[in-house]
RNA sequence: GCCGAUGUAGCUCAGCUGGCUAGAGCAGCUGAUUUGUAAUCAGCAGGUCGUGGGUUCGAGUCCCUCCAUCGGCUCCA
């Protein structure tokens, strides 16, 4: 500890000059004003000191060589925290940007912030377009640059002398930015020789940044406009440590092995084809299996929890998407309508299923003492996605749904709600999902054209909504403006391989379509009533579930789920009567196995049911026909020994029902 | 839809700055081998190099159109 950083309690005029300062731990100490963040930590020892990438006092973020003259409440940050790691993105944004504008002078930046992974800088680059190849070039600009250990330095500006400085760069970008800000408010950073409208939240010097990549070049609209300018968006990520880097890709490489196009393709679960159209997947028959076991799976809980199984056709007259809105909505992005023969006759691809399902309510009458009715049904539905967002089976133009209709009394949507997220809660547990976060999405009030149905109605949907979030003590987080238009909904998002987040499961409330069809029912007052609707979707759709199952599990699906769950190889042809032997025992015991009997060696055999992620292997030869076992091995752990048929037999089924526990309303 | 990249056999890939009948491994077929825990050997067959046009004496290679795929953006009932 430095002598001059001592409190000096002897000498009362110093006493003015000092604050105090209070870390997280609740300690406190007291420093001569003026003291920085980075001298405290120095105060604290050197190797934290080296460590600091960026600063909040009092719940503000600062630079680490910000002069404190109050005292507070500090805290630093690390590579080891999330917000020391955006400082570092962040930093690294603003480095990227001088590479940027030392190789094309010309270019205009506009924003660059850090991202979840990483961060990117929008430019404009005008006529002269930059690619991939340039990549590398901007790399090596940015570590010329970071190794000259510039400091990053915050000042004011005023708003005038800003809007000097990127006039004068002819920068229409960053003066848009500008005008929208307060004076009083406008801060720029300096490092090096360049210049930058920033908020601030730096790394103390650029020398921190010790490895960069450049991973990918995008188009992006300015400020996400589809009617703004295109800009040209660089992504990047930088470390601290080479060797930080070199895991991260590695990282990447492991994740790019459990992409589920590559996995599905390779365990013969889907395919396309250019012919069949893009975005239309085609389940090979060990994925429609797969599926199949998946919805039988959902129908066998649904029926617990009181759900009715319904069907509905493919197409519906354009009549009925005209009341319920959504002809209006989507009409002119979709699939056309289908004319027929007769004049004026047109229908369209079934885009959901839930205008289908209002009609089967109101197939008859129905008193307050049959609700709530339930209609499920795995409903495949069509939707002309943009060319650009298809994505393998997670975005696709044909899809099912693992839809259901909840119609019910205002009253009862609460309850109906609570037992939804019981349900969706059950599917995930029981398939492993665990790393989902909820998301409540509610209308933007800002933009009330956008939603249908009353501002009372919405008011009731979102507090039931997040009243049952809470109560079922769901990690979830709000969304304003991310509402469908007919109402708030609760989405489970689970991410990729890459960390790209997808919705799987959905809850969705509508008193829209209840109101468009005139559902009713006869209320114990004796008059009609408005159902209310729940629109729910545990997998969400069957496609993207089994995307997001194949990457998190890498293929290697629970066993109830898996296509073959033995394979029985035998060592040569010899064995082949006792090998069906084994394969007819398995059968009757409802275990799904294949007979590998070609006259290849034994450790070929082994080697493709390992590469199929087969989970048992029974291996036979000469001692097992004569004793009647099998000699078992178990995918990715090698031999495990002889065992008696029963002994097998007895330990999958084990395994199977350890993992299907039954789902209990 | 927009920006950028990619497209060679069923799969994974080679084919340099345009120049012999376009190559390899795996898979497939035929034959030999009858195998003990992650690839037995040999032979055969397989491609209008995504599509259509252009430049050229000559195009897998260069240019344009379209299609599909990949990474983003916008969108997502």
């Amino acid at each position: 500890m430095r002598a001059s950083l001592q409190p000096t309690i002897f000498a009362p005029h110093f006493i003015l000059n000092m604050i105090e300062i209070q870390f997280p731990d609740g300690n406190k100490r007291s420093y001569t004003s003026g003291i920085t963040p980075i001298e405290i930590a120095q105060s604290i020892s050197e190797g934290l000191a080296r460590n600091v990438l960026t600063v909040k006092f009092n719940g503000q973020t600062v630079e680490s060589i910000t002069p404190l003259t109050e005292s507070g409440s500090i805290q630093l940050f690390t590579w080891n925290d999330k917000e020391g790691k955006t400082a570092f993105w962040h930093s690294s944004a603003h480095v990227l940007a001088q590479a940027l504008l030392a190789l094309y002078p010309d270019c205009k930046l506009t924003i660059g912030p850090a991202i979840e992974n990483g961060f990117y800088y929008d430019a404009d680059f005008g006529e002269n377009s930059i690619t991939e190849k340039d990549l590398q070039d901007i790399e090596l600009k940015f570590l010329e640059f970071a190794r000259q250990k510039f400091e990053f330095k915050m000042r004011s500006v005023s708003k005038s002398d800003a809007l000097e400085y990127y006039n004068k760069s002819n920068n229409p970008f960053k003066v848009e930015l500008i005008q929208n800000l307060e004076d009083g408010t406008i801060t720029f950073c300096d490092h090096a020789d360049f210049t930058d409208l920033c908020r601030g939240g730096h790394i103390p010097n650029t020398g921190f940044i010790k490895a960069v990549k450049l991973t990918n070049i995008a188009g992006a609209y300015w400020r996400g406009d589809e009617t703004k300018p295109q800009l040209t968006r660089v992504y990047g990520i930088s470390f601290p440590k080479q060797k930080d880097l070199t895991d991260y890709l590695a990282l990447l490489e492991e994740a790019k092995k459990r992409d589920h196009r590559k996995l599905g393709k390779e365990l013969e679960l889907f395919t396309f084809s250019q012919k069949v159209g893009q975005g239309l997947p085609l389940w090979l028959p060990k994925g429609a299996a797969l599926r199949e076991r998946l919805e039988n799976f959902l129908k066998k809980a649904q029926n617990k929890a009181g759900y009715e199984q319904v069907i509905s056709p493919h197409i519906g007259n354009k009549e009925l998407y005209i009341t319920s809105g959504h002809y209006e909505k989507y009409g002119a992005d979709s699939f056309q309508p289908i004319h027929t023969p007769a004049e004026g006759e047109e229908f369209l691809l079934k885009p959901m299923n839930c205008p289908h399902h209002c009609e089967i309510y109101k197939a008859k009458p129905w008193s307050y003492r049959d609700l709530p009715k339930r209609y499920a049904e795995f409903g495949t539905v069509y939707r002309y996605e943009q060319s650009g967002e298809l994505h393998g089976l997670t975005r696709v133009r044909g899809f099912t749904q693992d839809d259901a209709h909840i119609f019910c009394m205002p009253e009862q949507l609460d309850e109906e709600f609570k037992k939804v997220i019981d349900l969706v809660l059950y599917v995930f547990g029981a398939l492993g999902f665990e790393n989902f976060t909820a998301q409540v999405s509610l209308r933007d009030p800002e933009k009330p054209e956008k939603y249908i149905g009353s501002n009372s109605n919405w008011d009731l949907a979102e507090e039931a909504i997040i009243n049952a979030a809470k109560e079922k003590g769901l990690n979830y987080v709000i969304e304003t403006g991310e509402a469908a238009f007919y109402g708030p909904k609760l989405d489970f998002m689970v991410k990729d391989a890459l960390g790209r987040q997808w919705q799987l499961g959905t809850i969705q409330v509508d008193y829209n379509l209840p109101e468009r069809f005139d559902l009713q029912y006869k209320g114990s007052d004796n008059e009609l009533h408005r159902p209310v609707m729940i629109h729910r979707a545990p997998f969400g759709s069957m496609e993207r579930f089994v995307a997001i199952l194949l990457e998190h599990t890498g293929g290697n699906f629970p066993l109830w789920l898996m296509p073959n769950q033995v394979n029985i190889l035998c060592v040569s042809e010899k064995y082949k009567n006792y090998a069906q032997k084994v394969l007819n025992f398995l059968e009757n015991h409802e275990i799904r196995a294949l007979l590998d009997d070609r006259n290849e060696t034994i450790g070929k055999k082994i080697r493709e049911s390992e590469m199929a992620k087969i989970p048992y292997m029974l291996i036979l030869g000469e001692q097992e026909a004569e004793k009647q076992t099998v000699s078992l091995r178990k995918h990715h752990e090698g031999d495990l020994g002889s065992f008696s048929l029963e002994e097998i037999a007895k330990q999958i089924k084990n395994e199977i029902q350890s993992s299907l526990v039954r789902f209990d309303v």
